[in-house]
Parts: structure tokens; C-alpha cells; sequence
DNA sequence: CTTGGAATGTCAACAAGGCTGACTTAAAAT
DNA sequence: ATTTTAAGTCAGCCTTGTTGACATTCCAAG
């Protein structure tokens, strides 16, 4: 039906309302599909999605602090703190006493940590893939570019330096 | 870094793993993004993300029943009666017994729950239209074919058979 | 017509994982 | 010496998932 009506300085509206509102079922549904399979491992294991953006960002930023953490994921320290416990318990993340501030925990992944992780993103990574590869290298340019409009920019920004930080 | 990598038959692999890896934590902060300004008019209401969700969809389907309600949503129907109940004790939804089938309910926003909707997919559509513009009409229509290619496809059909029964 | 099974929805209780607030400990910064 | 910061803990609350038990209604087989 209504097309996209193309743009006109910058009171620009190629999108209806009603595309807008397929955009956010299509967000919905696709985000389902994208922790789908992760879930279900987890699920065996008493651990939940939490335990999985944990491990995910150890596995990305090794060494990194409980603070830093917090930041990224946006939950409380109270919060990160009951599956971080669980994860030190059960040998999973090690937890170092920093050299230089010894106020600070370094996280990182154990090799049995490591295995979870990898079986977790593997499986993750396998329906990015598919998805990728259903809809070509074009679309997969445009979704990033449409995801990164889509974050919180100060949030953005706080990562990336993270990342850059560590090297 | 490691570019894209053109095409061959069907074992195309023209991303690496880091990549996916990047793609994943895309999506995981631009959900965020994506439900931030919802999120924070509801909780000044005492509701939450399920609310949302419920008149989001009771919005597009009117008189839709919990049992249709439930496969989209993919809860169990006691978790979403719990949230339907709220919102049928705030005077946001109707319940009507159905016609045809007593056992079945029919769901329907009143007035208020109109209100509610509009607000809620007002603030979850401005960053939406935001994001578009930002990255324009092309990259717009590569992140709808991601999206569908990562959904499960059963679900969706059901859907899409839903919204078409009650055209 | 009756009866048994399937579908639909409700109530109760529990768990995961968010949250706030108050507090301790240790180390760093002033 | 004092204050601030990083981390952790305990207690308690809320939302939103889960199972299990149950009532109602419909429909189909006997």
C-alpha cells in the first residue's frame, strides 16, 4: 500500500505510522528468533540470558572490571553481582584482585567458561548467519547501519571506548 | 579489518565470525534503545513491557482472543491473565464473552487503553523514525529483510494468518 | 441424551532477575 | 586523617516468567 514518499529537506517522512509500527513488531519478532536458541541451552543448565550477556562481554573484554560491566549491561551491581557469584561458583569466570587498584576484580573466562561462551555465541551465530545469508550482503549493511541509529549514543560511545581501552 | 568477502554458490561466507559477533551485540544494544522510551512511561504506571506488549497487539487485532493472544506473544496464559486482568481492573481492556464460543474472550482496548497505546507507540515510533532518517530509505528496507529472515518462520505465519482472519 | 475429552480461562504458588536502600571492607585520593 | 571510590553483602520488593490444580464450556462418540 502507502509506499515510501521520498524526503524533502529535513521534515523528511518516507515511513507511515503504520510502517513504523511493522518495524516494531518486526523488531519484536526477530528478537525472539535471536535469543531463541541461546535460551534453550541455557534453559538445561539453571543459568538465564543474564548469565549469557555476562559471559559474552568477559569473553569480549577479558580482564575487564565488575564496574565496567554494570556500565554495559545497564542493571545494578546487586543485580550483576547474584550471577556473577554464581558464575565464580561454579568455575565458570575467575575473578583477580588488580595489580595496580587493588580495590578492583579483573573478570575473565575459565577455559570452561570458555567453552559455555563458545557453545552459546555458536548457536547465536549460526541463525545471524542464516538470516545474513537469506537476505544478502546489501540488507546486512542496512540493518547495522539502522541498529546503530537505534542505540543510545552516550552508551555507545562508553563501549567502544572500553573496547579501544583494552586493545 | 577483515572485509566483506564476495560470494561463491552456496558455502558463501562473507562474513567472519568476529563480525557476527558485532552483529550481535548490535542487536542487543539497539533492543535496548528500542524499548528504553516505552519502558520509561511505564514505569511511572506501575505497568511493564508485558502491559505494552498486550495492548500493542489486542491494538492491532481487535477482539482477538487470549488463546491468539498467547501464541504471539509466546507466554504461557497464566503469565499473560495476570497482566490482562490489571488492565481489565484499570478499565484499559474488555473482556467480551464470545458469541459463537462462551469459553473464548474477546479482547478490546476502551477508550483509555487507546490512549495508553498512542502514547506508548508514539514514543517507541519517534525513535524508530529517528533512526530511519538517520540511516535512510535503503539501509531501512536491508533491516526489514534481516529482521524477517531471523524470525521464526512458524510463528510468523501464524501471525500473519491471524491478522488476515480478522482483516 | 449423556458422558468423556479437549479447549479455554482462572487461581495459587514458586523462581529468575530486575530494583532500592543500608551497610561493610579495602584501597586510593585529597 | 579524612573522604571518596570499588566491590561485595543482606534484606526486601516488583515484574514476569513458570507448573499444577481447577472450573467452565463445547463437541463428539457412544
Amino acid at each position: 500500500m502507502a509506499d515510501g514518499r521520498a524526503v524533502k529537506g529535513d521534515t523528511l517522512l518516507f515511513l507511515t505510522d503504520e510502517q513504523l509500527r511493522q518495524g516494531a513488531e518486526a523488531m519484536f519478532f526477530a528478537y525472539r528468533g535471536f535469543t531463541a536458541d541461546p535460551d534453550r541451552i541455557l534453559a538445561g543448565l539453571s543459568y538465564g540470558r543474564a548469565h549469557h550477556r555476562a559471559l559474552h562481554f568477559i569473553h569480549g573484554a577479558p580482564g575487564t572490571t565488575v564496574n565496567n560491566l554494570l556500565t554495559i549491561l545497564g542493571v545494578t551491581k546487586q543485580s550483576l553481582n547474584r550471577v556473577l557469584r554464581t558464575l565464580i561458583e561454579d568455575g565458570l569466570v575467575e575473578s583477580r584482585v588488580g595489580r595496580s587498584d587493588k580495590r578492583e576484580r579483573h573478570l575473565y573466562l575459565t577455559d570452561e567458561g570458555q567453552d559455555l561462551e563458545r557453545q552459546l555465541s555458536d548457536a547465536q551465530r549460526a541463525r545471524m548467519r542464516a538470516a545474513y545469508r537469506d537476505a544478502g550482503p546489501e540488507a546486512v549493511a542496512g540493518f547495522r547501519r539502522v541498529l546503530e541509529a537505534m542505540m543510545d549514543p552516550d552508551l555507545l560511545r562508553q563501549y567502544q571506548r572500553l573496547k579501544e581501552g583494552r586493545g
